[in-house]
DNA sequence: TTTTATTCATGAAAATCCTGATAGTTGAAG
DNA sequence: CTTCAACTATCAGGATTTTCATGAATAAAA
């Protein structure tokens, strides 16, 4: 687990690293903003903690920065201003925790670990569709049935997405058409007939669960 | 390895001097701050050993000033003051370790040593990517496969380390494009491609795993 | 200038997508 | 229980799109 500790104090950063290192986490110090940024391109943190008042462009500011370039990295904000306005101020610059100096560093050593541990979480799941033992990766542009691994193409992960981000519901072809291909009131063309069967093939046969279902006059369900 | 010792006692300095030579190290010395600072210019020194009381700036001041020039450079810190807070003060300035006088050489060389090897540790990762047998050096702004050097041009870099940073994520022509060439929605040009086939060239020809993996429809994905 | 790096333009090759025909199912009416 | 029309599944092929690889043109650097 790495840290990075943004804090011009080097009196309280290195209290804070030492702190952390003894519950093993891997810490390290930048006491600008202009190094935090360049060490958070080199590295992946798992969570920043980082000082309002520091050298340079400020901590409100690298805040909202690191939020467009790292949208999922966690930040805590640590600092001495403690007005109701101030945490408002570091919430609405993307902070993800605020606390109040003097602090106990039992409480910081709890707020990281929350921290860290709802990123983990949400970063895996951010990423991916989970329906019953199907999981679609939409970063990869892949899916995996229980745990074979399987390839899509462009239509067929388009599809399943549909099918999986609507899942339980009935789909006629007209809804699927339009939101997949972007075709509305074609009934010349049997492409979703066609790509459905691709997709039974790569993602039901062989199961014993079938996910996709056609309801006979109205379209497709997904689900089990 | 060449170690800088900043000590202005001829006695002391030419007896750790000394002691290192005899340990294979290339010790060299400076009587005050001024001159450090001047050899550190000249000289990539893998580690100094600073007195706190020298001549002219301090060991402290210039124990800082270094550390903003060099920060992966280890500072040894040698001094008669052996309180707590003399030792902060010292680790505040960003000394790496601190060693009180008397001592025995015995445990100098230990402690040069052990910073020697970890600064060499995080100086080899600092800079480095690693993705299977690739290793991007963002110093020299070079790769290498395996055991086979690899020269990038600027752009062959940016896009590798791209891929690289986002190992294992299909990356669209538009992500690659906006993020490399900081151009967006255009699709008149093919420059994409055409760099994903000079890296191909380079870093993937001849080797029996590719890392570049195209993705028809999404974009490329890198790695194994 | 010469060399090197980058971009553009092109056609061939490969993968994907779609069409249209046929075969198979379903379920309501007889 | 049959019949039959409407609906659905499947497949082969050809059309289309996407990607690869290359050489030439332009820009930048030595």
């Amino acid at each position: 687990m790495k840290i990075l500790i943004v804090e011009d104090e080097p009196k309280v950063a290195s209290f804070i690293k030492k702190g952390l290192e003894e519950n093993n986490y891997d810490a390290e110090i930048a006491y600008d903003g202009l190094t935090a940024e360049k060490l958070c391109k080199q590295y992946n943190y798992d969570i920043i903690i980082l000082d309002i008042i520091i050298p340079g462009i400020g901590g409100l500011s690298l805040c909202k920065k690191l939020k467009i370039l790292y949208p999922y990295l966690p930040v805590l904000m640590l600092t001495a201003l403690g007005t109701t306005d101030d945490k408002l101020a570091g919430f609405e610059a993307g902070a993800n925790d605020y606390l109040v100096k003097p602090f106990e560093f039992r409480e910081l050593l709890a707020r990281v670990k929350v921290l860290i541990k709802t990123a983990d979480q949400s970063h895996e799941t951010i990423n991916k569709l989970i329906i019953a033992d199907l999981e679609l990766d939409l970063y990869k542009k892949t899916a995996r049935r229980g745990s074979t691994h399987i390839e899509l193409t462009a239509k067929e992960f388009s599809l399943l997405e549909y099918f999986m981000r609507n899942a339980g519901r009935v789909l006629s072809r007209n809804d699927i058409a339009e939101k997949v291909w972007d075709i509305s009131f074609d009934f010349s063309t049997n492409v979703v007939d066609v790509y459905v069967n691709f997709l039974r093939k790569k993602i039901d046969k062989g199961f014993d669960k079938k996910l996709i279902h056609t309801r006979v006059g109205f379209g497709y369900t997904f689900g089990d």
